[in-house]
DNA sequence: ACGCAAAAGTGCAGTGACTGCAATAATGGG
DNA sequence: CCCATTATTGCAGTCACTGCACTTTTGCGT
C-alpha cells in the first residue's frame, strides 16, 4: 500500500507515471530536435527513443511539436491575474509581465527548460509557433485586459474598449516575441526578463512618437 | 488564332494562361472554404472544382492554404520603399503604411479580394497565418527599418539598432493584424486603412504610458 | 507551316502527420 | 481479490506534401 512515507500523498501512482513519462518524451524529443533539426525528426523517432507508442504520443501532445513546446500553456495563476489587474504601470508592460510570469511558472524542470531555450534560439519558426499557441488563449487574455480597462475608465464606449483591448494584446504579443527571444539568447535568468520588458516598453514609446 | 486584337502584347500565351488558371483555382478554393470552412476542404476538392491536378496545385501554391492566401507577398514597390525611407512620421506608422500599400498593390482582382476579406473575417487563424507569411519577408523588412534608423541616427550602437529594428517590426506586425482585421470587417475602402493605422498609433502611444 | 527544345502539367508511388475505433493492459476502490 | 474505470496500444485509413519520370503545350527558328 502506498502509505505515504512519500511527499506527494495527493497524487496516485497513475499521475506520477504520467508525469515521468511526459518528461521522458519531452527530453527525447528535444534531444533529437537539437541534434537533427526539427523537421528531420519524425514522431516515430521520438517514440522509439522514449519507448512509447505513436498513438500514445498523440494522446499526450496532440501534434508533433507538442513535445517540443511542452504542455499547452496553463491558465495564469490567480494571484498573477490579481497583480495584473491592480498594477499601475503601462498596461502593455503589465500584460507582458503577466505573460512572462505565467510562462516561467509552467516550466519547473530545469533541464527540459534549458533545452527548450536552446532550441528556440536556433529555430525561430518554432518560437513563433509557441507564441502563437500562447495566443490561443487570446480570447481569455483579451477579456482580462478589457476588465482592467473598464475598471479604470468606466466611461468608455464598449466597442472602442474592445478594439483597444485587441490592440493591447497584439502589441504585447509582438513585443513579447522579441523580448523572449532576446532573453533566451542571453542569460535566461528569471529576473532578467522583466528588465528586458521594461526596456522594450521604453523603446516602443520612442517608436510611436516622431 | 490569337492574333492580337488583345491588349497585352508583352505577355505570352503561357503567362496569360497561368494567370487565368491561378484566378480560377483561387476562386474555387475561396468559394469552397467560405461554404464548408477551411478544414473541411481538401486539396482534392479544390482541384476537382477548378479542373487541375493536385500535383499542379502544389506546384502553384506550395501549401493547401496557398490558394486561400494568394501568391506569396510581392516585394514592396521601389517608390513605396522610397516613401518609407523619406517619411517623417513615427517609424511604426510609416512601416505599417508601407505594409498596407504593398498589400493593397498585390490584389488587383476585385472579386477574389472581397472573398478573401470575408474569409479572413470568419477564420481568424487563417488571417494570423497570412500575417505570419508576410513576416517571412521579415528579414528584408527589418533591414529596411534598420536602414532608415541608421540614416537618421548614425550615432547608434549597431547591436542596439538591430534590436530596435526587430522591435519596430514586431510591434508593426502585431498592430497590423488588428488594423487589417478591423478594416476587413468595415468598409474595405483602400483609403480607410491609413486612417485606421493612424488611430492605432495614437492608441499605442496611450497604451505604453501610464 | 513544321519540327524541336524548353517549360509546364500530370500520374504515381511513397512518406509522414494525424484520427477513430476496437482490443488490451494497468490501476485503484470496494 | 475482483471489477469498473482509465490508459495504452495496434490498425486501418485520410490527407498534406514530395520526388521522379512521363506526356503535353508552347515558343521559336527555319
Amino acid at each position: 500500500m502506498p502509505t505515504s512515507t512519500s511527499d506527494a500523498p495527493a497524487t496516485g501512482l497513475r499521475e506520477r507515471n504520467r508525469i515521468r513519462r511526459t518528461r521522458r518524451v519531452e527530453h527525447a524529443a528535444l534531444t533529437l530536435a537539437l541534434e537533427h533539426g526539427v523537421d528531420h525528426v519524425t514522431v516515430d523517432m521520438i517514440c522509439e527513443a522514449s519507448d512509447i507508442s505513436p498513438r500514445t504520443y498523440f494522446n499526450y501532445f496532440g501534434t508533433k511539436e507538442g513535445a517540443l513546446l511542452g504542455q499547452p500553456a496553463p491558465d495564469p495563476d490567480e494571484s498573477l491575474v490579481g497583480d495584473f489587474l491592480a498594477a499601475h504601470g503601462p498596461i502593455v508592460e503589465d500584460l507582458m509581465v503577466l505573460m512572462a510570469r505565467t510562462f516561467l511558472a509552467s516550466s519547473p524542470d530545469r533541464e527540459v527548460f534549458a533545452m527548450r531555450r536552446r532550441l528556440f534560439a536556433q529555430e525561430p519558426e518554432l518560437h513563433a509557433l509557441q507564441v502563437t499557441r500562447v495566443a490561443h488563449k487570446r480570447q481569455a487574455t483579451v477579456a482580462l485586459v478589457l476588465r482592467r480597462l473598464t475598471e479604470r475608465c468606466p466611461d468608455l464606449d464598449a466597442a472602442a474598449a474592445r478594439d483597444h483591448a485587441q490592440l493591447v494584446m497584439s502589441v504585447a504579443m509582438g513585443a513579447f516575441l522579441v523580448v523572449s527571444l532576446k532573453w533566451a539568447e542571453g542569460s535566461g535568468e528569471h529576473s532578467d526578463i522583466e528588465t528586458y520588458i521594461h526596456a522594450a516598453i521604453d523603446q516602443i514609446r520612442r517608436i510611436v512618437t516622431p
